[in-house]
DNA sequence: GGGTCGCACGACCCG
């Protein structure tokens, strides 16, 4: 009996060697695996003939995997060969994107100066994606010129970037899409051709994912916006294109070899090539080009996705010497040769130029692996996809699954709108996200990236996430084909953590000497002296301003909770225009960005440019946004001439922006966020200001990671206290509630702004009485406990006791407007909104920036804390400082006396 | 997008 597959650790490998067989010659490499994470008994695992090339790269403690082994018995050993059908898979939970691969079968440094530096606004790119709409369209069935007029009108910001005109590029579209009519008309009049545009493929076998263009008769065609006139593809492309083919294999194989499962053929459409001058051109002028998909090929796509997984397994980085890649003919040399002089690598391109100080090489590798990290807890994400288990699909938050398809209808422009009604479960999918939808299994299954128009009768806003009542509600979305729409997953996304690794790349790389010296450390940040005052009723504030307007190289503005640090950041922007700046505003979430424009609309400046995506940016704020189709001139010239541009960090670092200057950076909710994040917005300025509190929530990351969650505010004001200025007096709390914050975590600096805050109480709302609330909830803060027992994260006698906590403030006439519960764990927070639908029950998280009159908090705990109930005492301090006039602890006493800050916390509330 | 090696043409399924 054999097995299909064979996967653990490895423990040992034997240097290869090469023995006679009763065959000739052959190289072997014997690998010693574990089973089951490391846990099982050791097998041996021989690796033969070009397998062994992978043993070179493989090291212990790495996770292999071996599909189809031959089982066979050698000295008296039971132990599994790979050769023949069998497929030999290095790291397989990490997800390695074909165009990777075809990176790095040109060149091992080409995979990585990508990585470094992926986004660049350039004219053939655009071309090329505009050229491959066009495609899409044709296959949709879509009339050349409507395809053309309408993709190169919606490339309109891009077009005007590069000071091109529609007409010219449209021209150039058209000579490209023509040769792709052509052939697909030769095509569809001989045979009934079966087509999917971008099919989007993931392979937990191989470890491997990609979007490949189109598939035509279950085989992949890729187009190329150049020309070949030779014979054959071009090796990578053909590579980028049998990288399909294995994955679509997969799909077609079942629980069989996905190689010999596997399309023979690969059709590569060489788009230029119809367009090239006749009469200078020799060679084979066909834009389609097809070639045949051997095991041989589809093995050695396997084999340098291996060899990517296990240099990333330890963050190496390839110096050219992985392949046989010949420097001369490179026309990436010269990038190659500066990268590696001026972060000291070796290369096999040689290097140019000196090494940055030693500090910031050591910053650029501390900060790269630290992505990277991040990138693989991006890749896990990914395997909630084939969570098939009951248990572990009622976990997974990632999901909606078990929908009712109810029916689909075609659009304009052969696009498909989808419809299903869901069971109302929780997910942290949300309206504008784009998911992977599918017919139930979105790995091996009809599976279609699409966009979600909308979920449920009512739009979810962000603060009701634990609505557990919304039955049958109904989900919309649009996709590029139809299909049954049972399922919705998140589509994990690695957009994030590319651009925190081309900031961290600018930062080092392309920064002034000059700017980096303050970054490092060298030199103490500049500041001028302003005199002007700014705002008159608040010395911290007007001090802020000054210091930002002031500021050479830096300023950093520390904003406690309610200490008006977005109106401050209004006035700053203000008097930074007024100098003459342009300004670019940004901030982690398109939430902050937009609470900013506001405060600067509500202070009369209305000048401004938003870039962001047209889900990301409030309703309210869509007036300012920039149309990215249209008239190039039109579009670029409006972002060119803004002297305000506002944008989230994550759009600062796209190619966009990368085509823009500023002369000032201001980012807002800068604690929340990486250095490299921030880096990606104060990159683009000469001078920068940050605003933000390091004691609230630390920046989002998906890792365990020290690296990333340390703000470059928190860095830069602990090394410099001078350059900062805290915003000390607060208008938001009352003097009981806000006193134990200000004394745990602001050192005391944190007063009430005046005798009125300082002393409102919760009857100063129309028509509440405190007479009429519970003697135990008529201070300003309070402490219950319900002694209830947590089970899993929920507590459910401590929800029925904030239910009627909730009750007898609602009696005393309390708005439920006015009123809000925190909990730390969403399925508290589910427990909880079930008994509480009309008031805003949330995580903390979505609390941080908003306020209520009365707050109500669950611990959930009881017994010991095993874990810390809050992860962190910076989100306890976001939670007890969102209430005005009372707020209500309700928990386990004595568990939380158990911990030196809660102890002191509980002995605050019972005063 | 841009040029150079890489794959592969049969079957052994191995020490």
């Amino acid at each position: 009996m054999s097995v299909d597959r064979v996967r653990g650790v490895v423990v040992d490998i034997e240097e290869p060697k090469t023995v006679n067989t009763q065959y000739g010659e052959s190289d072997l490499c014997e690998v010693t695996i574990r089973p089951d994470r490391g846990a099982g008994e050791p097998t041996t695992v021989t690796l033969w003939g070009k397998w062994t090339e992978n043993a070179a790269v493989i090291e212990t403690g790495m996770e292999i995997a071996v599909y189809n082994p031959d089982e066979r018995e050698y000295q008296g050993e039971q132990q599994y060969s790979v050769g023949g059908d069998a497929t030999l898979v290095v790291q397989p939970d990490f997800l390695v994107d074909v165009t990777d691969i075809r990176a790095w079968v040109q060149c091992p440094r080409m995979y990585y100066l990508r990585k470094l530096d992926g986004a660049e606004h350039a004219y053939p790119l655009v071309k090329g994606t505009i050229v491959h709409e066009v495609f899409g369209d044709l296959l949709r069935g879509r009339e050349l010129d409507a395809a053309i007029g309408e993709q190169v009108d919606a490339a309109g910001l891009d077009i005007g970037l590069l000071g091109r005109e529609a007409d010219e590029v449209a021209g150039d579209v058209r000579d490209h899409a023509s040769a792709i009519q052509g052939w697909l008309q030769q095509g569809t009049l001989t045979e009934t051709d079966q087509w999917r545009s971008e099919m989007t493929l993931i392979s937990e076998r191989f470890g491997m994912k990609g979007r490949a263009d189109a598939v035509r008769r279950g085989m992949p065609v890729e187009l190329k916006t150049g020309k070949n006139t030779k014979r054959e593809p071009r090796f990578q492309d053909k590579i980028q294109a049998t990288a399909y083919a294995l994955m679509l294999g997969e799909r077609a194989a079942g629980a069989g070899s996905a190689v010999d499962a596997a399309p023979d053929t690969g059709t590569l459409l060489y788009t230029k090539n119809a367009a090239v001058d006749r009469n200078e051109e020799s060679g084979d002028l066909s834009p389609a080009k097809e070639f045949s998909i051997g095991s041989g090929l589809l093995n050695y796509v396997v084999r340098t996705r291996n060899a990517i997984a296990a240099m990333e397994y330890d963050c190496s980085v390839p110096t050219g010497y992985e392949a046989n890649a010949k420097c001369e003919y490179c026309f990436e040399q010269d990038t190659c040769m500066a990268v590696s002089g001026r972060l000291d690598q070796e290369s096999k391109a040689g290097t140019v130029g000196r090494a940055v100080p030693d500090e910031e090489l050591d910053y650029f590798e501390r900060f790269y692996t630290a992505v990277e990290a991040e990138r693989r807890s991006v890749h896990r994400e990914y395997t909630k996809l084939w969570e098939q288990t009951p248990e572990e699909r009622a976990d997974n938050d990632r999901a909606l699954i078990d929908l009712e398809p109810t029916g689909r209808t075609e659009l304009d422009g052969g696009r498909w709108e989808l419809r299903a009604t869901g069971t109302g479960a929780v997910s942290k999918i949300r309206e504008g996200n784009l998911v992977l939808a599918s017919d139930g299994d979105p790995v091996t299954g009809n599976a279609e990236l699409a966009r979600v128009e909308r979920l449920g009768n009512e739009a979810p806003r962000a603060s009701d996430s634990g609505n557990g009542d919304a039955v049958n509600a109904e989900i919309v979305v649009t996709a590029d084909e139809p299909l049954d729409l049972r399922r919705l997953d998140v589509y994990p996304s690695e957009l994030t953590t590319d651009r925190l690794q081309n900031a961290l790349h600018d930062a080092v790389l392309l920064q002034s000497p000059e700017q980096k010296d303050v970054l490092f450390g060298r030199r103490e940040p500049e500041f001028s002296s302003v005199d002007e005052t700014f705002i008159d009723n608040n010395d911290a504030q007007n001090e802020a301003v000054q210091l930002a307007v002031g500021a050479e190289d830096f300023a950093l503005v520390h904003g406690p909770p309610g200490t008006g640090k977005t109106y401050t950041l209004a006035r700053m922007v203000r008097a930074l225009i007024a100098r003459g700046d342009r300004v670019l505003l940004s901030a982690f979430t398109n939430r902050a960005v937009d609470n900013l424009l506001e405060a600067l609309e509500d202070q009369g400046y209305t000048d401004i440019v938003r870039v962001g995506t047209e889900s990301g940016v409030r309703e309210d704020m869509q007036k300012y946004r920039l149309e990215t189709s249209g008239d190039p001139g039109e579009c670029a010239s409006r972002l060119q001439s803004a002297q305000v541009v506002a944008a989230t960090t994550a759009t600062c670092g796209g190619s966009t922006l990368q085509t823009q200057e500023f002369d000032v950076a201001v980012v807002d909710e800068a604690g929340q966020l990486t250095e490299p994040g921030t880096l990606a917005a104060t990159t683009l300025a000469d001078r920068f200001v940050l605003v933000g509190d390091h004691q609230q929530l630390p920046p989002v990351v998906q890792s365990e990671n020290e690296t990333l969650s340390t703000s470059l505010f928190e860095r830069l004001i602990d090394d410099n206290p001078d350059a900062g200025v805290m915003l000390d007096r607060q208008y938001r709390m009352a003097q009981h509630i806000q006193a134990f914050a200000s004394r745990e975590f602001y050192d005391g600096q944190l007063r009430p702004a005046t005798g009125e805050v300082a002393a409102q109480r919760l009857d100063d709302l129309d028509g509440v009485s405190l007479s009429n609330l519970p003697e135990g909830l008529r201070d300003r803060v309070a402490f219950v406990d319900p002694d209830g027992s947590q089970v899993g994260n929920t507590n459910p006698i401590e929800a029925d006791r904030i239910s009627d906590i909730v009750a007898s403030y609602r009696s005393a006439r309390v708005p439920a407007d006015d009123i809000g519960v925190i909990a730390p764990y969403r399925a508290q927070v589910a427990e909880i909104s079930k008994r509480l639908p009309d008031v805003t029950v949330d995580t903390v998280d979505r609390f941080q920036g908003s306020s209520k009159e009365v707050i109500v908090i669950s611990f959930v705990a009881t017994g010991t804390l095993d874990s810390p109930i809050f992860e962190d005492y910076r989100r306890i301090n976001v939670a007890l400082t969102r209430a005005k006039k009372a707020l209500v602890l309700v928990g386990d006493g004595d568990a939380l006396a158990t911990d030196e800050v809660y102890g002191r916390m509980v002995e605050w509330a019972r005063g």
